[in-house]
DNA sequence: GCATTTTTTTATGTATACATTAAAAAAGAC
DNA sequence: GTCTTTTTTAATGTATACATAAAAAAATGC
C-alpha cells in the first residue's frame, strides 16, 4: 500500500477506526454494513468511507458488496490453513535469511529484547504482554530477513488472523514451548545457522497453527 | 481484492485501462500524473479515477503522492530480488503441494496443455506465444497447489515484474532449458514426488531470476 | 395462492461544487 | 543576489447533488 500521505485525512481516520472496530469484534465477522451506515458511525460523508473500504478490501479485511453491504470477512478453517501455510513459509525463509546475514549482537538487540520481554511476561503469567512481545518478535524477525515485501505480506496476514489469535490467547496453555522455540531460533540466527533457523521456525509455526485451529474447533467455531 | 461488483463500472474501467497503459509502457515507470490528467485521459471524472488509483496502489503498481502526482512505480534491482525471492518460495511450495495431492492425469490436463503449447511455440521460435504459455503454466501450477492466497500473491507479483519480463523476452536466449525444466516439473508432479518438484522449480525460478536481472543490467537499466 | 409485470424505493456510482492545504510565485528585507 | 515572508494558485480531500441500477414492494393476471 504505497500511499505517501503526510497528514491524517478523514479517509485515513476511517481506515484506522474501521480496523479497530474489526479487530475488537465490534464490527463482527460476517456482519454487513451499508456505506451510509458506516459514514454515520464515523461522522463523515460517504467519500472518505468509500476510500477506506477500498483500502480495507485490498487488505482482505472486508468485502465490498454493492447494495448488500460491506461485509466484514470471517475466516474459515480453510482460510486459516492457507494463511498459516504462507506465514510459515515466508517467516521461515526470513529466519534463514537473517541467519545468513551474520548479524552482530547490536543488530540483534531489538530481537533479543522481544525474547526478554516474552520471558518476563511469561514469568508474570501476563498473557496480553506476552502476545504483544510475541508479535514484536515475529515482526522483527521478518524485518531482519531483509525483504520488505515479505514483511508486508506477513504483516497483512497477521492482521487477518488477529481476531482468531485474540480469541485463543485467553484459553491456550501458557506458551512455555513457544518461548523455548523463540530462544532456540534466536541462538540459531546468532550463530548464523540458516538451516536450523529455518527448521526451528517452521516447526514452531506449524505447532502454533495446529494449536490455534484446534482451539477454534473446540470452541465450535466454523467461521470467525 | 474482494470487490463483488457484477457490472463494469467506470472505476473498474479505469483500473483496467490504467493497468494496460502501465504494462505497455505508455505510462512509463517513474512518470508522474495528476488525478485530473488521468481523468481527462480516461474521459471520466476524478471520482472513479481516484478509486482506481487506490486499487492500483494496493497492487503495488503505482504510488499515490498527493500534489506531486500519481507515480508509476519502477523496479530497482533490489525490488526484483525481493519479488523473485517471494515468487520462488511460494511457487516452489505450490509445486510441492501439487505433487503431494497425487492428481489424476485429468486433473493435470490443463497444466499438460501449457507445456505442449510452450513446446510448440518454441519449435516455431515464437517468443510471444511461448511467454503466454509460460505464464499460463505458472498460473496453473499455483492453482494446483491449492492455496488461493498464494495464487493471489503470485499473480500480483507477476504483474509487478510484467514490464521487465516483456523487456527481456525479445533479447533473452531461446528458452530451451526453461522448457526442459517445465517438463521435468510436470513429471515430478505426476509421479507425486514433492521433494523433486520443489527442487526443480526452485532451481528453475532461481535461474530465471539471474537471467532477467543479468539482461536488465546489460541494458544498463537501474530502474524499469 | 402463486407467478409475472410494473412501480417505487433506495443504495451505489459518478459528477460537480466547495473546503483545505501544499506548492509556486511574488514581494519585501538585507 | 539571497533569504524570508506573504500572497496566489492549484491539487487534493470532502461534501453534496444527481444519475443509474438493483432490490423491494405493489399491482395485475390466471
Amino acid at each position: 500500500m504505497a500511499i505517501a500521505a503526510k497528514t491524517k485525512s478523514s479517509s485515513q481516520k476511517a481506515v484506522d477506526e474501521l480496523r479497530e472496530l474489526i479487530f475488537s469484534g465490534e464490527l463482527p465477522a460476517g456482519s454487513d454494513h451499508l456505506e451510509t451506515e458506516l459514514a454515520e458511525m464515523l461522522g463523515m460523508s460517504r467519500t472518505p468511507v468509500r476510500d477506506a473500504t477500498l483500502i480495507l478490501a485490498s487488505q482482505g479485511l472486508l468485502e465490498v458488496r454493492p447494495r448488500k453491504g460491506v461485509r466484514i470477512l470471517s475466516l474459515s478453517a480453510k482460510d486459516m490453513h492457507e494463511i498459516y501455510e504462507v506465514l510459515t513459509e515466508l517467516e521461515s525463509l526470513s529466519a534463514a535469511r537473517a541467519a545468513e546475514k551474520n548479524y552482530s549482537p547490536e543488530d540483534l538487540a531489538a530481537l533479543a529484547k522481544t525474547v526478554t520481554d516474552m520471558d518476563a511476561a511469561l514469568a508474570r503469567e501476563d498473557r496480553t504482554s506476552w502476545a504483544k512481545a510475541d508479535e514484536a518478535f515475529h515482526k522483527e524477525l521478518v524485518r531482519l530477513g531483509g525483504n520488505t515485501r515479505t514483511a508486508a505480506i506477513v504483516e497483512n496476514f497477521n492482521d487477518q488472523v488477529r481476531r482468531a489469535r485474540a480469541l485463543t490467547l485467553k484459553i491456550r496453555p501458557m506458551p512455555h514451548q513457544s518461548s523455548k522455540d523463540h530462544g532456540a531460533l534466536f541462538d540459531a540466527i546468532s550463530r548464523g545457522d540458516a538451516k536450523a533457523a529455518h527448521q526451528i521456525h517452521w516447526d514452531h509455526r506449524d505447532t502454533a497453527r495446529k494449536l490455534i485451529t484446534g482451539l477454534l474447533e473446540q470452541l465450535g467455531l466454523r467461521h470467525f
